[in-house]
DNA sequence: CCGGAGACCTGATAGC
DNA sequence: TGCTATCAGGTCTCCG
């Protein structure tokens, strides 16, 4: 479900639970990405400590604390980071609670692709999941050269390149075929043949897709909520995710949909081209 | 190096 | 109504 847009959403959501001192942790025991359970002995340990930021990378957020560790979060495809009332109904498939002095910070994740682990400050580099991934995709570094620096020696598509985090870290599967529509490329395109001016326009239509994304706070289809609960509205302004059939929002052509590396794939026949 | 397929999980929805 | 098949925003690994 989730790409950089609502990461960022559910990052900004979680300002209330920022200076909150954790004064319990509960996990359900379960595995959750790679069958990896979140270490309840890391967790218990910042018992005590308070949440000094939240800070995120690509899909990954960092609650950092004044223990000299942070909390690290991948929300995977379902997951959910929701500020509840310590009082309120636990939902089902909840994996992790840290109780806070007011309120609790709760994980609750339906298909377990999500990811919940401790890291010391100053390993983050160090943390496999982190430490493959590129830049992040709103980082202001990501321009047009460094774009066309990237692509040159890949062969694969550029639906592949976008998608792929040790590249550009944030894309996930919806705003990959935004932002290839938004620049007017094919998904299909190879990415050596990649020329300096396309190269600028997909760095631009990355940033313009997720901020825009942002701006909506974030894309809800089902599962997406920030921390405060609420859904996105952006899934009404996608250009051509989930509308195959539908005419394309600048030449009326209808979207079609393809599969590329397993994954639904959306574009314009007519105004998208290599 | 690259793509494809399958794995990991559950729930929603469409079709019969 | 109830069954089955298909699909889903993410990653990871194996295979050719």
């Amino acid at each position: 479900m989730p790409e950089l847009p609502e990461v960022e959403t559910v990052r900004r959501t979680l300002a209330p639970a920022v200076g909150g001192r954790i004064a319990s942790v509960w996990t359900s025991g379960m595995g959750l990405h790679m069958a990896r359970r979140p270490p309840r002995a890391k967790l218990q340990k910042l018992v005590g400590a308070r949440i000094t930021t939240v800070r995120r990378h690509g899909k990954y957020l960092l609650l950092d604390t004044d223990h000299a560790a942070s909390i690290l979060v991948h929300l995977g495809m379902t997951g959910r980071l929701r500020i509840h009332g310590a009082a309120d109904p636990r939902a089902p498939h909840t994996h992790v609670v840290l109780g806070l002095d007011r309120g609790e910070l709760r994980f609750v994740d339906a298909r377990r692709f999500g990811q919940v682990d401790v890291v010391a400050h100053g390993k983050e580099r160090a943390h496999p999941a982190l430490a493959v991934l590129g830049p992040d995709a709103l980082d202001e570094a990501l321009d047009g050269a460094a774009v066309l620096a990237a692509a040159r020696d890949k062969r694969t598509t550029l639906k592949a390149f976008v998608l792929d985090q040790s590249v550009i870290a944030g894309v996930g599967n919806i705003y990959a075929s935004e932002a290839l529509w938004r620049a007017k490329l094919l998904p299909t395109t190879r990415t050596h043949t990649l020329t300096a001016p396309a190269a600028r326009r997909l760095a631009g239509a990355i940033r313009e897709v997720l901020e825009r994304a942002l701006t909506n706070g974030g894309t809800t289809f089902s599962d997406f909520v920030a921390a405060d609960g609420k859904a996105g509205e952006n899934a009404e302004y996608l250009w051509v995710y989930d509308r195959a059939g539908q005419p394309c929002k600048r030449c009326r052509t209808p979207i079609e949909r393809t599969v590329l590396q397993g994954r639904a794939t959306y574009y314009c026949p007519t105004c998208q081209i290599p």
